[in-house]
DNA sequence: GTCTATAGAGTGATAGAC
DNA sequence: GTCTATCACTCTATAGAC
């Protein structure tokens, strides 16, 4: 079991904003240092490298993914497709309150580090697996809504896709507009699909 | 005009080949230098800053968008549709000749990049906005296609999204099958407007 | 245009006192 | 657990000969 120390948590804390923001290789540990008021001795006290507060940061993140985003999702929305889109939703408003600076804080180092550290890229895939898994909940909850032969393994993967293309084009554009389209469509999608799940019913 | 030579072609292919695969940061100019045959002298006699070699990788990128995407896609499609499936099954062979090791040149720096750099993150959403009037335009061609109500420009970045997306889940995980997803859902998606747009037709 | 040599700053990481 | 001091290295960029 990891030790909880407020320093730790500093560290974790700071440096998370960091790496989210500016990445990973262009994040210095003086920086970080600096900015969480801790000193070198303290932070090799904790990690032994870099490396491993990175680490630290996406177990941190794997951790609050129920508790930040899906808790208040659920306790927003009811409907499960609605659940859906109440997660694309809070990324939308984080999107907005920084002027579509920041993105996702997965995505961002997914891309900087997925060649460059084994351990690091296994973790991320992690996390996204665990987006998935919870979307994929959503979408079993919402089973008689949506065709038979939709595969929903592959739909919550497509949420998820959805949602990273769209900030990705919306940070580099700094604008909301390609996010937007991303979640109309989608929402033009799931219509689609409730559509011809009662159609279904309807021959059956 | 820019002018061409031997040696700074070297350096942005290999640059560009370096960059793509590991980021601009975790790239250093020795690195270049040793794999390009260069020296330091002549870089720095074509390039100011490490910057501006990235620029001009960037700008190479969109003078390529066309030769190497778009005009085979569309000699070996005729149907603008298929041709809009025919990008994305593109990327997808490069992805699997590369072990989804490498992923998107331009997606890839936009997120290492996008806070760092002003001109490159410009530079950026230059090269992404090229590639969707593309798309754009195979949308418009199969317009009678669609129903009339769907945004064409948004849904060309829907397709970016989606191939984006799909890049960054399939390079992360190591499989295809998230990039798949994506565009099995995305065909699905398709295949749902055209049935709309045909019921719309029979009703006018 | 290309070369070598090197400046100058910053980096991750370590050692040892307290 | 936290501190200061510092090592050893790498990086971008420059200078000046050829």
């Amino acid at each position: 079991m990891t030790v909880r120390s407020r320093t730790r948590d500093a560290l974790i804390e700071t440096a998370g904003t960091l790496f989210w923001r500016q990445g990973y290789g262009a994040t210095s540990l003086t920086e970080i240092l600096s900015q969480a008021g801790v000193t070198g001795g303290s932070l090799y006290y904790f990690f032994r490298r870099k490396e491993d507060l990175l680490l630290a940061i996406l177990d941190r993140r794997l951790e609050d993914l129920d508790l930040q985003i899906f808790v208040p999702v659920e306790a927003a929305e009811a409907d499960p497709i609605e659940r859906v889109f109440g997660v694309l939703g809070f990324y939308r408003a984080f999107l907005e309150s920084t002027q579509c600076e920041m993105g996702c804080p997965i995505g961002n180092l997914a891309l900087e580090l997925a060649d460059l550290h084994p351990e690091v890229r296994q973790k991320l895939a992690q996390v996204f697996d665990a987006w998935c898994s919870r979307v994929r909940k959503y979408l079993e909850d919402a089973r008689s809504q949506l065709p038979h032969d939709v595969d929903l393994e592959g739909l919550a993967q497509f949420v998820l896709t959805v949602m990273e293309g769209g900030l990705m084009q919306a940070r580099t554009a700094r604008r909301l507009e390609p996010f937007d389209a991303g979640v109309t469509n989608l929402r033009r999608y799931f219509d689609a699909l409730q559509v011809s799940a009662r159609s279904e019913d309807r021959r059956s």
